[in-house]
DNA sequence: CTCGAAATGCGACTGAAGTCGCATTAAGAT
DNA sequence: ATCTTAATGCGACTTCAGTCGCATTTCGAG
């Protein structure tokens, strides 16, 4: 969940294909570099200031990249936040396996839980998240990056559906909305403080929905 | 949820008390006017051209109040946004009642999709809340309306509570919670679509999980 | 009705965001 | 090694958000 920014650059050599256009494309060692180092500086100017201080000058300067090419390549600190929000998307993230669903689901509300309000590591996602939701790059970026996140978490439920702890066609993914959205509510929406114990009622309610049968097709 | 412009007017005049500051206030006539006219200018520009495209210079322009008024009394965009906020806060809403649990979260989180989803009037108070999560002014007013609405809505559970078909404890605001959290998950910080089974199924949930108990202190 | 003060109107000024044309660098092909 | 050109560097220019000082209006009190 958390998008460190030393993680955030160590893949961006082997994930530079995505640029297709019609004119020879050139990715090459400099174009890297300069991505590279415009996601650190982003993503330490996000953090540092918070997303009403980010700014497209900080970070050319942070960066040493100049400030045209920001514009040219991004078109603007919308792009900039999709940038490395896309950068964080796909990173590996340790899934929890306690032999029960209840238990998993706990552990995993509780390290969302843990992240948001660590004033150490919160600050940066939250902006992250904040920021995102406003231009259409961001939130198409902020679209991909909770899908992964969905998908990957989802495997909770599939072994619990394989254990026989619920029923079979339980969408995994809407078990783990349904864990986790009581406390981006909070985070995001109405701005209430979040504390571990609803983030641990938020697992348990989802578990009790799930073996209910709520989220498979024929009941739900 | 919805808040209309003409109803925000009409209350404005009878709300005037807030402002005490040490100089001898004079919320006269004439405040009130430039109140009003620019809730109704903000809350038109914000539904016309999204949030990006609100202006304190076309809100000025529409109202025919002058831009170093608008700054000197709300500060800028977000002191406007949490004004047309503050003004939709304690309007009246109607609850559903249909004696039982299940129906009134299924018609209240059924209201919430239609409202946000409706193309007439789903942009308003979408780009409203997504306004008020940036600065501290209007993540405040946010606050304080959603903390109006949870409270309103909560007579829905106590109802329940009252009819037997609740565990006596149960905190009602946190089933209302329950209800909507997972629509304004995906309305505001996943971006996912959202349709009616998604809101019913909701409902559902949160009224399983209310006659488990895990809303009463003992237990949740 | 008159007066003091608060609130608003007004326009110029400041500063930063974002754009543009051109010069320079370096990647990739031959 | 050389050449083509994509990508970046560079700085001036435009535009607009936000501020400031002062003139004008109007609220509320006596």
């Amino acid at each position: 969940m958390v998008p460190s920014p030393s993680q955030a650059l160590t893949r961006l050599e082997s994930t530079l294909n995505e640029e297709n256009r019609t004119p020879t494309p050139r990715p090459g060692g400099r174009s890297a570099r300069v991505r590279a180092d415009v996601v650190a500086a982003t993503l330490a100017e996000v953090t540092e200031k918070g997303y009403d201080g980010l700014t497209v000058d900080a970070v050319a300067a942070r960066s040493g990249v100049h400030k045209a090419t920001l514009y040219r390549r991004w078109g603007g600190v919308d792009g900039l936040i999709a940038e490395a929000l896309t950068s964080s998307a796909d990173q590996p993230w340790p899934l929890p396996d306690t032999g029960e669903l209840v238990g998993d689901l706990r552990l995993i509300t509780h390290e969302v839980f843990a992240v948001f309000t660590d004033p150490e590591l919160g600050p940066t996602p939250t902006a992250l998240i904040t920021a995102a939701q406003r231009s259409d790059v961001g939130a198409a970026a902020l679209r991909a990056f909770f899908a992964a996140r969905h998908r990957q978490a989802a495997e909770v439920a599939e072994r619990a559906v394989e254990r026989g702890e619920l029923p079979a066609g339980t969408d995994g993914t809407e078990v783990i909305r349904a864990a986790t959205a009581p406390l981006y509510y909070r985070l995001f929406v109405t701005g209430e403080p979040l504390d571990a114990r609803t983030a641990e009622r938020a697992a348990d309610i989802a578990a009790l929905a799930a073996r209910s049968g709520l989220f498979a097709p024929e009941t739900g």
